[in-house]
DNA sequence: AAGAAATATATGCTTAGACATATATTTCGA
DNA sequence: TCGAAATATATGTCTAAGCATATATTTCTT
């Protein structure tokens, strides 16, 4: 239903473009064909520009392809083409990812710290704290994805008070008249870490294979074991 | 044919998109419908999600609300959405970017601990350390352009001999022994580090006035000075 | 409150996408 | 050169998008 040559160009070139996204993957017809649930011979007509297909099939395609349709304003459309044409593209980054990303580094210098607190008192929290140290870094070398950037930044703040309480307490260590509220105390304060940590590492994950896998922002998984955690 | 729920979430996203350019743009679903040739009922299922549409109509639609409908790397949603919501050109940054304003900053901070050492014994050289340690900072809190990056790096590299040797003669200071030898030595280091700071304030203020104002990057200022102060 | 404008929903017809299957043609690798 | 793999094209069926038209419902403005 097009009605001008500017509309049969774009066309053409989104056929172009899903083309050649499945040759960078080293996918043939019959492969992309597979995991969409299309048949070969259609995606050929796809690629080819000779069907004029569904909005549904186009972003099933994508998705397969490791790529996103986006309705942009025009104005953005040559920077966007500039950052697709750019031999760094996937490494831009805008200063929220940026800074996120650096707090997350001092987070896990600071947890690297307390972990060699812990080392020989508190073997299992060490490990915690290792795992956390480990999550942190690996998501910072990655960056934070912009999506993610708040919902970080919120745990990095959440983790403040346990890891205070955690330095304190290693502080009181050979205080021996508070051993039993040390005990119970360290304790809530790892309880209160794991799940922070456990969603770290989900983001991590998420970053890794792209940063649209989860669909839901609503709660977090580690508000759900939060929940676990009290039963 | 969408098979899982974050493609139905994708789908909406851009009916949803195309409403609000709608209302952006002050056009009733009659308008846009006589602009493109599709009944105003047609529109409404379109915005709502009610209807599969094929990719001509939506390039009809795209192109009457000024958008652009197009295919990216997943990797660059994150920072196209930056650039929809407003974010500025200006405040995305390349990975090389990022890494020389981080080792600017460590420079900054080598630099200011060094001119404490010297601020009695030397209140010239720490003159000096004090405009290099602002140049650093300041150049790494605008971030340094991606066409000054190596340049940067260089400069960090050349610093790295007469900043060591300044660390050595200080702990040499209260030798009286050496005193004609030092001090001689203590002006060859500064007049090293002088262009290279020079260079720096130089870029800071390219950076700070837009990081293309500045066209020549072959013979650097801090060369020509070096020239100078040997005549 | 009332009327106009805008949007949502209904009905019906035509055409084409989705999909299955088969086969022709081209490309690739040995 | 030859066979396998990949892609393009053909045929057929079913379902739904595109489009016309009408009407119900909601929203907006006075």
């Amino acid at each position: 239903m097009m009605q001008d040559t500017s509309e049969h160009i774009k066309y053409a070139e989104i056929a172009r473009a899903l083309k050649a996204a499945r040759q960078r993957k080293g996918m043939s017809q019959q492969a992309l064909g597979e995991r969409v649930g299309l048949p070969q011979s259609h995606i050929s007509k796809i690629e080819s520009g000779t069907v004029d297909v569904k909005l549904s099939s186009l972003i099933e395609l994508a998705r397969a392809l490791e790529m996103e349709f986006v309705l942009l304003p025009r104005q953005l459309l040559g920077v966007v083409e500039s950052l697709q044409r750019g031999a760094s593209e996937s490494e831009l980054y805008t200063r929220l990812e940026i800074e996120t990303t650096d707090a997350l580094k001092k987070l896990g210098d600071t947890v690297s710290q307390l972990r060699r607190r812990y080392e020989r008192s508190d073997p299992d929290g060490a490990d915690e704290l290792k795992a956390l140290d480990s999550a942190a870094h690996e998501l910072a070398r990655q960056f934070v994805p912009q999506q993610y950037a708040q919902e970080v930044r919120h745990i990095l703040t959440t983790l403040n008070n346990p890891l205070r309480a955690l330095r304190n307490l290693q502080e009181l260590e050979s205080d021996i008249g508070h051993a039993a509220n040390y005990r119970t105390n360290l304790n809530e304060q790892f309880a209160a870490i794991r799940p922070l940590r456990l969603r770290l590492q989900q983001i991590r994950n998420a970053a890794a294979h792209g940063a649209h896998e989860r669909a839901s922002p609503q709660m977090p998984a580690y508000r759900l074991d939060e929940e676990e955690d009290n039963a």
